[in-house]
DNA sequence: AACACCGGCAACCGCTCCCCC
DNA sequence: CGGGGGAGCGGTTGCCGGTGT
């Protein structure tokens, strides 16, 4: 790639602190200038007008790209990126806005739900991005694709499988809800199985969250959206909505250090497991869901055959448990999978009674 | 300490779709 | 109806940082 490996890198939120550091000390004097081009003479500024830059983005370019935005709103790519004096193609412009400093984009871990959700929706639509993407608010089709490309497919190479395939839904869903379910437990101890599987949605996100959920929340997202919103003026997000949906977040790569201490389970221990596990998966994601409607984000419906349409996060979920991923109601549906589904019973699982990547493994050599 | 390897991710490319004239 | 331009989408590339040797 001719990328220009001079420039600044941009990439990472503390880019993104330069950025805001930049426009709340320079104002809007950044928008006179574009600092990347540097052109004094008019030779200069010919050149500079019709080389396009490439590559990573510098801050002086996303200063004027948002200053732009917020000055102008979205639209009309090409003819944005010459009028905020940007040497970007639209289509670069756009993809920078949409996948970086757009001020609902939400970065950092998938969460174990969010996991869910794509992994089922992509069972649905296969590799329809930004279809999936809609789905989940403030993730973009590049971040979910890049999720799917790189740590879904690890997965399935190591369990010997297609990542497409139902068998490894099967194999890996289980497994999602089972973390979903670790990451609830602290906050869903207290409250009897049947309780919490009739709860309304806030129950179980109405408890402070747990000291790791806080401190990634407020390192990655609290932080950042604190930000946002003092960058974009048009853009404001209530402190409520943003702390519920810190309760609702959880580390993606939490897995075994977030394991409980051994236990011993039942059949029947199993069997409220996975029905809490996805109670309280489909409760996070009506949270979700609700912050992300209201900041305009939220699941949305512009196709026919959307079957999603009108849908909260937990009808959502639940419409994608109760049909299977060619459309049918086998048994294939993520609720409806049972753990003799499998030919064996929970007895099976490791000591902790959780499955790790080692237990699938084991099991697949059994299929 | 130096090097190699690998995963994650931002960005680019090519294609298709859609809208306007 | 057809052409042109803009927008969007999915696939791919290549850099960077972390980790292993």
């Amino acid at each position: 790639m001719d990328m220009d490996m001079g420039m600044t890198m941009v990439g990472l939120d503390e880019d993104l602190d330069q950025v805001l550091a930049a426009i709340s000390s320079a104002g809007s004097s950044a928008t006179s200038a574009p600092a990347a081009t540097g052109g004094s003479s008019e030779d200069d500024e010919t050149t500079a007008a019709t080389e396009l830059r490439r590559g990573p983005w510098t801050v002086d370019e996303d200063i004027l790209l948002v200053n732009y935005i917020a000055a102008h709103g979205e639209g009309r790519w090409n003819s944005l990126a010459r009028s905020a004096g940007l040497r970007r193609t639209g289509k670069s412009c756009r993809l920078r806005w949409l996948n970086y400093l757009r001020p609902d984009v939400r970065r950092g871990n998938i969460t174990v739900e969010e996991q869910l959700l794509i992994l089922e929706l992509h069972s649905r639509w296969g590799n329809r991005w930004s279809k999936i993407a809609q789905h989940l608010p403030g993730r973009t089709d590049n971040e979910i694709k890049n999720y799917w490309r790189t740590r879904v497919q690890k997965h399935a190479r190591r369990l010997r499988c297609d990542a497409n395939s139902a068998q490894f839904r099967h194999l890996w869903m289980p497994r999602l809800l089972e973390r979903a379910q670790d990451l609830q437990q602290p906050a869903a101890a207290t409250v009897p199985a049947a309780v919490a599987q009739a709860a309304p949605a806030t129950t179980t996100t109405s408890a402070p969250p747990p000291a790791c959920y806080y401190n990634y929340y407020y390192d990655d997202h609290h932080h950042l959206a604190h930000q946002q919103g003092a960058l974009h003026q048009y853009y404001s997000e209530p402190a409520g909505q943003t702390a519920a949906a810190a309760t609702a977040l959880s580390p993606d790569d939490a897995s075994s250090a977030l394991r409980p201490p051994s236990s011993s389970l039942t059949a029947d221990d199993g069997a409220a497991r996975y029905a809490a596990a996805y109670e309280t998966s489909a409760n996070d994601l009506q949270v979700l869901h609700q912050c992300g409607a209201d900041a305009g984000s939220g699941p949305t419906t512009t196709t026919e055959d959307d079957v999603f349409a009108g849908t909260t996060w937990s009808d959502l979920l639940a419409t994608a448990t109760a049909t299977g991923p060619d459309g049918d109601d086998s048994s294939s549906s993520m609720i409806g999978l049972q753990m003799e589904d499998f030919g064996f019973g929970l007895g099976d699982l490791a000591d902790d009674g959780l499955w790790s990547l080692d237990d699938l493994f084991c099991f697949q050599q059994l299929c």
